[in-house]
DNA sequence: GCAAAAGTGTTTGGATTACACCCATGC
DNA sequence: GCATGGGTGTAATCCAAACACTTTTGC
């Protein structure tokens, strides 16, 4: 038997796809995304999620990483697949499916830069993103949801604070994720069983007095992961 | 400016798009998925999760709603998206990327019956799926981490259970998906907080005292969590 | 000394755990 | 009566929230 469908089997293939890369940082105490200006139609002139067209012989995530290094200069990051869009009048030149995905980086280790038909780059706090091209601020909505449940599942809270951070930067981040206000004391004992590894450095340039830095212990967290010792939760 | 692509544009609207509908159930202590057998090349004779190609006007949700009322009459169910699969040698018969769905049914409720190009249809304990075709084993592996992850977030266990249900069958559940064993009187205290209709009624045909059954309070539910009194963890 | 933020300790009440025990039904 | 699972209570422990307090720096 073979399935009769409604148009002939080659009519199916007609599609194109293309995947969209949400770049999440985090500064002055709040959370970014990057942003790029679109050079090009459709929505030429618009603020955009860095996306484009994937080559028929191109795995996904590839092309992600492609294309993120073709728009923004960015490369070497670690994407994870968010949500899938593919509503039939989406793109306005033809049926085109897009596959988001997103990352969380280091702002002051990559440097974004406008290239390919990018005209600018920007970050934007992810409270203030404005209204930008296609079905970008619904893709952009359902990412951060996903972030957020990372964000209390996973360390990767650590990926998008600089490597030397301070506790207290640690804790905006948290505050500023889920918009709610943490209580210092009770933050750092939660925070407790989190291997972190303690410099004998302090922060610079504060009229106050300096926070000691810390970094992220990974070696240790994997060892606890696989002795089933510990379990990220926040 | 223009994008110079290696390829003429129209060259990038020859990809196709399929769905794959992960329909879970839960019966005699155990969580089963739905398959069917293929009667159709490719892999024709083998297991596999229901799904087809997707038609140009047709939007990603309502197509596999459509398709696995078509494989296998079931209908009126709420499909979750799950991730999505685009290698380009996934399907032998061109590009086609697959975006998964995956729903949470009452197994005594709904009446899968083969048909379409399905020859038969099975419930299969989810520790024990055999090798299905294509890339469904691994779409079946991704989509299991998600529904545990909406399993200790959020009341879909309730989908899955009979509507009346006891609270041994409701502790099994979770044991079941998380490989534990947990204390009876402890579960029942962590289960306190979520809102159940008790009713006046008993298992039956069981040859040991026999137990209350219960319903969750769906509205009640709704009332918590709009007033912020109850966020549901397990 | 003062402002500002870093950093820590104590108390309290609620949740989690382990474990023991009683109850209702079929045979 | 006994086997089987249903159903509950208690005590010990852990954890989270609230709050107060001390410390270190710049000016």
């Amino acid at each position: 038997m073979t399935h009769n469908y409604k148009i002939e089997f080659e009519k199916f293939f007609s599609y194109s796809l293309s995947v969209d890369c949400l770049i999440f940082g985090f500064e002055e105490g709040e959370i970014k995304l990057l942003l790029i200006k679109r050079n090009m139609d459709p929505f030429k002139g618009d603020w955009a999620i860095p996306g484009d067209l994937v080559y028929p012989e191109e795995d996904l995530e590839e092309a992600a990483s492609r294309i993120l290094f073709d728009l923004t200069n960015i490369k070497n990051i670690e994407l994870h697949q968010s949500q899938t869009f593919g509503k039939p009048d989406r793109h306005p030149q033809g049926r085109v499916i897009t596959c988001a995905y997103f990352a969380m980086v280091k702002i002051d280790e990559v440097n974004a830069i406008a290239s390919s038909w990018a005209n600018e780059v920007k970050w934007v706090p992810i409270q203030r993103i404005p209204k930008l091209a296609f079905d970008h601020n619904e893709i952009f909505n359902s990412s951060l949801e996903l972030l957020k449940i990372k964000l209390s599942n996973e360390p990767i809270c650590f990926d998008l604070l600089p490597d030397k951070f301070t506790l207290n930067e640690l804790q905006q981040l948290y505050e500023y994720a889920y918009k709610v206000n943490l209580n210092k004391a009770n933050f750092r004992k939660k925070i407790k069983p989190i291997p972190l590894i303690e410099h004998n450095e302090k922060q610079k340039n504060v009229k106050h007095r300096p926070a000691k830095l810390f970094s992220f212990d990974e070696h240790k967290f994997e060892r606890l992961v696989n002795q089933r010792n510990f379990r990220f939760k926040m």
